[in-house]
DNA sequence: GGAAATTTGATATATTATAACATTTCCGGA
DNA sequence: TCCGGAAATGTTATAATATATCAAATTTCC
């Protein structure tokens, strides 16, 4: 099925990953934010697979790599991606992901495979408009939007059909 | 404004506790699930007030009222509460809120002051739909949604306006 | 060059959640 | 009524996630 999404398809995610990092620098550059070489390490290991690492995930590879690094260390290249909208966090795993989105202002909408992990971010307009319409009709004033759903991938389906 | 919802404004809670309770008893009674003193007891501590509350906050009522509890005591009487659909976790707060559509099947939707900590779950029809809708276009088995909106209940930005 | 602001290092600790195993309680059938 | 298995609880230890605090280094900008 040709028109699966990438995350649960074999691709070469070597290009999802230097887009992202080409996107993350000009995005930085334009913002006058320091993208220095720690946070774009940190996003390069987030952004190592689609799916989710934990915070903790990212500090072992870190250290593996001879880096001095302790958790603080991740935990503020992670405030300082998410601040810049170059990574998300995954609040039903605990854990992050690289945006798919970057720098195009959306709320993010995460279906997350139970089976194979991946995690595939989806702009969903109508969604967007249907959850801020019935905020609206409670006087809600709407900021945050966390919309995680957990399920199966096409992939996955197919797979467990002949169980 | 008389036609906020509950959680914005004074009640009598007392009646929210009640009825959740009586609910609780019923639900369990059709299920044959036993209701036992601490899985009541830690219902009723979830329902003080319409803020989610954390798993050891429970904890802490439950040792000052001298029982003996662990956390495992608590995390699995929320277990216990949650499979029952008598209370939700809000994954952003790391919290947990008693159901206000407790037998309804329902996914639930939850609105968060930010400011007071109030929560108001919604059913929200349209929105799941909207929802279910999008994940179908991408071939993706949704199983189970979570949906925390953060923001500004009306009370707190009518208190907020004269600032 | 030097003061102020930002970033990083380093240590300790807080917060949330689960593993593992022993003991007790409950409940249906002999 | 008593027994046996299942369910629930008690208890201790530990895992997993996240933050506080203060010192040192680096960058920025005048
Ligand atoms: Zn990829
Ligand atoms: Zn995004
Ligand atoms: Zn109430
Ligand atoms: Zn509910």
């Amino acid at each position: 099925m040709a028109s699966q999404a990438l995350p649960y398809r074999p691709h070469n995610h070597q290009a999802c990953v230097s887009q992202a990092l080409a996107d993350a620098r000009a995005i930085c550059r334009a913002q006058n934010a320091r993208l220095t070489p720690t946070r774009e390490r940190v996003l390069e290991l987030i952004w190592q697979s689609h799916k989710p690492l934990g915070a903790y995930d990212v500090l072992a590879e870190l250290t593996a790599e001879g880096q001095s690094a302790a958790p603080p260390t991740v935990y503020r290249a992670l405030d300082f991606l998410q601040q810049h909208g170059l990574v998300h966090r995954i609040a039903s795993l605990n854990a992050f992901i690289g945006c798919a989105h970057a720098g195009e202002n959306h709320t993010g909408m995460f279906l997350i495979c139970r089976s194979c992990g991946n995690v595939l971010e989806l702009k969903a307009p109508g969604v967007s408009g249907a959850i801020e319409g019935a905020a609206k009709a409670e006087h809600f004033k709407a900021e945050d939007v966390t919309l995680e759903i957990a399920g199966l991938c096409p992939r996955c389906q197919a797979e467990n059909r002949h169980d």
